[in-house]
DNA sequence: CACAAAGTGGGGAAAAGTGGGGAAAATGAT
DNA sequence: ATCATTTTCCCCACTTTTCCCCACTTTGTG
């Protein structure tokens, strides 16, 4: 499980440090790609192939599987850490998640994510209102399943 | 598994350069040959072998039989690297995929897809939005399958 | 406060990518 | 069959990118 918000530079190289508590967890094979809302995913190599299982999963013509393949795997890179514990993200990743000398790295249960300043503003944070919401929509739910 | 997507030059003598990433997964013997949406694709021996058994089972009248054997046969050729990691793109290819100066290579899955400038912005390329519909999709399929 | 671990930045060697010259081979015409 | 022309392919040179290594700063901990 990955846990955690940080907020690391991104140097002219394009070299992100991952943070150590979540470094640790990352097995070899890891996979980068794009994920939704403009944000890069890192999956560990089961959640990978797990995802891609379910993809074929969900009933596409050939086309559209074709489609699906190209957008996923053209999308990622293997997840390769330097001594120091840093990814390149490469320029096309960067593009993608609008991402120049700085980035959010969070853990998000079963992936890591990566995500420019203003989007992580806009999506990640939360007041405490909106806390209370969310937590207040999860307990009647499960009071209406509980019934 | 091959992932990424990488552009590069294509010279005045049809040479493509391989990405060197993709290059290392690229066993001796494997075949490149046309694909579907207008692009070129290499296959490694195993992928190769398995797409013709493939074609063999689903049940063709003799005659398609025959005709998809010469499509697919006639359009093939080895895949051979020069010293520099580079492979001659043929005229038939060339003229195939529309590529002229600049190719985009692409690694998807168990093959590697090469495509002229304009057919991959169309096909190949997705929006922040495209990737959100698409992982939604998973996630709604694995709500379905947890329940 | 001292020490260790984590994060940041940059220089330089090595690898990857690009372009062209010229020998060898193939093709075609006389 | 011979010669001319084109094509293929091997080799070399150059540029760009990658990545490996070192050093410094910051943060956290005993």
């Amino acid at each position: 499980m990955f846990l955690g918000t940080y907020r690391h530079a991104v140097d002219a190289k394009g070299r992100l440090a991952i943070p150590a508590r979540l470094r640790e967890r990352l097995p070899e094979g890891s996979v980068i790609s794009k994920g939704a809302e403009g944000c890069l995913r890192i999956y560990p190599p089961e959640e990978w192939t797990r995802e891609q299982g379910e993809q074929r999963l969900t009933s596409l013509s050939p086309a559209e599987a074709r489609r699906l393949a190209r957008m996923m795997f053209g999308a990622a890179r293997e997840c390769e850490f330097d001594a120091q514990g840093r990814i390149v993200l490469s320029a096309d990743h960067r593009s993608y998640a609008g991402i120049s000398s700085t980035a959010w790295v969070v853990g998000v249960n079963n992936v890591i994510e990566i995500w420019n300043d203003e989007d992580w503003r806009r999506i990640g944070e939360a007041t405490p209102e909106e806390y209370t919401r969310v937590q207040d929509q999860v307990a009647e739910r499960r009071r209406s399943i509980d019934r």
